[in-house]
Parts: C-alpha cells; sequence; structure tokens
DNA sequence: ATTTGTGAACACGTTCACAGCG
DNA sequence: CGCTGTGAACGTGTTCACAAAT
C-alpha cells in the first residue's frame, strides 16, 4: 500500500503478488514458533491455521515461491523459514534509522521485534537539542543536522518516520535525497515520494476510524431486519449539519437521517 | 483486514465496498485541513491529489456515499466532512480503553489523533500493580482486575492491546467476554475472536519485513538485465541453509542461490 | 466549459475442487 | 490414502472513458 507517487502500473514482472508478500511474514513468525518448538514438518492446514488464513490461500501463496513441500507430508519448517527469510531479504541484515524520539518513537527504538530479524536501528535521530546524547533504550540520539552523514556513513535504506506531522514530509525529503528508498511512516501525513521510493504507512486513527464504521454497522444491525442506516444516535444533534447547494430533488445518498435544513 | 475467525463469506449487503471504507479516513483528513483553511468546495483532482489517490478512485468512492458534489463545481467541503463523519460513526464518542501501558500504549495514550475527531480515551489499564494509579497522559492507569467492571461502567466496545504478544489472546478473550466488539492490536499474535467482533493489527515488524522485501528487489534489479534473484549477500553465509528430504530434481523455486547441500 | 457519476473493461485476489505426486 | 500444487471460477477493486448535469 505504498502512499504517494509510488505506482507501478502494471508491473510485467512474474514476481510474487503484493498480497502474497504482505503475508509472508505472517508465516515466517508462525514458522519460527514452530522451529522454537523443534517441529519437523507442517501441514498447509496446520501452518494456516496458525497464521489465522486459509490452507487454500497459504498454498497459492507458497506456490509462487516454488515447489517446496512434499505431497503426502506437509513442509519442512526449517526449509520454509529460511526460504521465506531469504525472499523476504531478511538473510542480510537492514540498518534503520528512526527520525523523530518523541514517545513513539522510543517506544519503536525498544521495541523487540526491531532487532529480531533482519533489522538493526543504526539510529536514532531528533531535531531537539535537549535530545542529543542522551541514551533512548540504550542508543544515543543524535541531531538531526547530521542526519544525510548518518544515512552515508551507515548504507542505511530504510527510514522510519515518527515526527509530528507538519514536518514529516521535510523529513521525509531529506531521508529521501541522503538516499533512503524505503520509509515507515508514523505521522499522519499523506507522503510525496519520487518514483522508486516505497513508503508504507501506520495510522492510528485510520484504523479506529474503520473498527469505529463496522462498530456502527452492526449497533444499527442489532435491531434491523434488512438494512438499518439509522444512526443510532446517542448524541442529540451532535453537530450543525452543513448542506450543498442543491435545487432538484434526485437521489441524495441513503437519506435517512439526512437533515432537512437545507438553505437555498 | 480482520485477522482471526472474522470472516464475512461474500456478504451480500449493498453496503461500502471494504477498501472504500479504508480510504474514507483519509479523505476526511485531507478535507479537514482544507475546512481549517475556510476553503469551501474541492474538484476531485484536487481532494484526490491531497488524499494521495487518484480522482477516478475519489469519484467511485464518493459514489458509494451517495450523490453529494456539484458537477461543473466539484464538492462541498463542510457538507462532505460531516457525511464521511456520519458514514465512519464519528459524530457520536467512542470510549476506548488501552491495554498494556508500556512505552507503546503510553505513546498511544499521549497520542493526540486519539482525541481528534470521535475518540476519547476511557481507561488505561495495565497488569503491572507497581503502575496501578500512576498518571500517563494525565489519565491514571487502572489495575487489570477492574477491566470487565471499566468496560461496563463506560460502555466501551473498542479496545486496543499493547501488551506483549504472549498474554494478548487472554487479554483479547477478556475484552471480548467483557462486551468488546472491535480490537486494535499492536500485539505481534494472530488474535482468535468469535464472529461478529473486528480486529485489525498493526506491526511493525511486518511493514518492515514488507518494506525490506521491496528493498532486495530494487537491489537486484539495479543492476540485473531481467530478473536477478541473486541475493546481494553482505553478509557471506548468513545462516545454514537447510533443505528438504527430495530426490528427483524438478524446478525447486527459482534456484539461482539455492544451495546445493542436499542430505539425502 | 467543467467536473461529477457511473457503466464497462480490466487487473488483482481468493476460493474451489481436483489432478498429481509421494 | 493424504496432502500439495494449480487451473479455472468467482469476487473484489481499479481504471477508463464518456454521458449527464450545472
Amino acid at each position: 500500500m505504498a502512499t504517494g507517487r509510488t505506482h507501478r502500473p502494471a508491473t510485467r514482472s512474474r514476481g510474487i503478488p503484493e498480497a502474497t508478500v504482505a503475508r509472508l511474514p505472517l508465516y515466517l513468525r508462525a514458522l519460527t514458533a514452530l522451529s522454537e518448538r523443534s517441529v519437523p514438518t507442517v501441514s498447509s492446514e496446520e501452518l494456516a491455521a496458525a497464521a489465522g488464513v486459509n490452507s487454500a490461500k497459504l498454498r497459492k501463496d507458497f506456490s509462487y515461491l516454488g515447489s517446496y513441500g512434499t505431497r503426502g507430508v506437509g513442509y519442512d519448517v526449517e526449509y520454509l523459514v529460511y526460504q521465506i527469510s531469504r525472499e523476504l531479504g531478511l538473510t542480510q541484515d537492514w540498518p534503520v534509522v528512526i527520525v523523530g524520539i518523541g514517545n513513539l518513537g522510543a517506544a519503536l527504538a525498544g521495541y523487540g521485534g526491531f532487532a529480531s530479524r533482519g533489522f538493526r536501528v543504526a539510529a536514532l535521530i531528533d531535531a531537539d537539542p535537549a535530545m542529543t546524547g542522551k541514551p533512548v533504550a540504550g542508543i544515543p540520539v543524535q541531531h538531526s543536522d547530521d542526519l544525510e552523514k548518518i544515512i552515508h556513513d551507515d548504507g542505511v535504506s530504510i527510514g522510519v518516520i515518527a515526527t509530528p506531522a507538519g514536518v514529516a514530509q521535510q523529513v521525509c525529503d531529506r531521508l529521501v535525497a541522503a538516499g533512503v528508498t524505503s520509509i515507515l511512516n508514523f505521522a499522519p501525513t499523506v507522503l510525496s515520494v519520487p518514483d522508486g521510493v516505497d513508503v508504507r504507512k501506520v495510522d492510528l486513527s485510520i484504523e479506529l476510524q474503520i473498527l469505529a464504521f463496522h462498530e456502527q454497522r452492526k449497533a444499527g444491525e442489532e435491531a434491523g431486519g434488512e438494512n438499518a442506516p439509522e444512526t443510532g444516535a446517542e448524541t442529540p444533534a451532535a453537530a450543525v449539519p452543513p448542506a450543498p447547494r442543491s435545487t432538484g430533488g434526485g437521489r441524495k445518498g441513503p437519506d435517512g437521517d439526512v437533515p432537512a435544513v437545507m438553505p437555498a
């Protein structure tokens, strides 16, 4: 889900589908757990259950990687761990910089999942001079003046942005100019990046809003039979409901509780 | 992307497509920014640019909500803000509990985007007695013994899990048993929930791994002509590459650097 | 003259169901 | 017989391109 100008218009590559790539880490995690318990093989059914997908999807996914797996038996856990790790590029170590060491940046710096496999926090960067030198999660914070130098010296190609939204684009631009080609954005903004740079975003409020949508729908369905677009408004007249300039009487959405306040 | 047992097998509802729902918060954010700058109307082209999508997609998305917008003119900003807010259920206030007040939980508690629109942190809950009563982001942490009571008293239907992976499922089970029907999971585990409960997950290491995949691909393409599955291994012989039990010579993935170590 | 709203075409993703192999 | 691997069917999401509206 690369945001910004990153659109590959129907890449002709016979590569792995994006949806599959997004599930490989899930499989890898499940497999790693099995590996730690010294389980030698798994069936697609078992592994799928552990990863929270259905077995047909899993088999299809694996078929893009090649014919690992043995009919009548299942998949060799260790072998699959290796193959998926390799496919994901986790056999090499990726140095990562985190920019913006506020609450969230600090939490990310201390997150165990980082160091676990393939990733290494190369540097923590913040614009606040008061932070410079202060160790966070055991790593001293560096000042953003040195951003370019750090990126270069450590050969960083992945950057994590945990700054306020207002400065995220500038930080992004500097990261990209310095050679970063993959960005994980926690700031609630759309980032614009040149072609060839991947951006993925993690956005708390978007996730909550999607949940709220479904939550609301549940509340509506709970009583209604077919479809109940009625906003079971707990709050009476929440906000001033504006209206567009319109004359005719064409259908305007599912009406229901569209207020009759229609200024000419 | 609800994980767990939450699969709606081809919902017949004439509702809004999931992909569209996932973009509504994006539009809403862009529109809110315009609203604050007192911009009265936007064209699909402008708004799409601001939201980081293309205009055809945006118009199609809006068409599912109804025929807001005026041909030849564009969309009324205020009206659209209201309509999307209503559709997302943000005209009512959603109390949210955050369980697990470690670094991440604390960061989430302090996150501005929470309170911004529609959401309110009803309680912070942690299992550590030493945390109980301690204010985090201005809210006193409560002990997890009281989880059920808190959920009930505040009518909470959305829960955020920011605990270690090991306890995430138990926390989830308790939340669900207490009446929570939407969960945002930051713990790196697959959660199992009964039907009717929505789970969305935010997983740092999965996002990084997806970026690493593309990053690796870029490194390969940069020199190779067609396809270069060569792992540009910085690290020599990263790990012992296992192999499956196999006799024949059928194609086994894209070979390339599949090691010739094949134990019988 | 613009810009929306939308059928139709296309691309992508998922599921089915079974052939093929061990 | 069991389980993988995969073509084919199906469903969802995206893009195109243009008629309709103001």
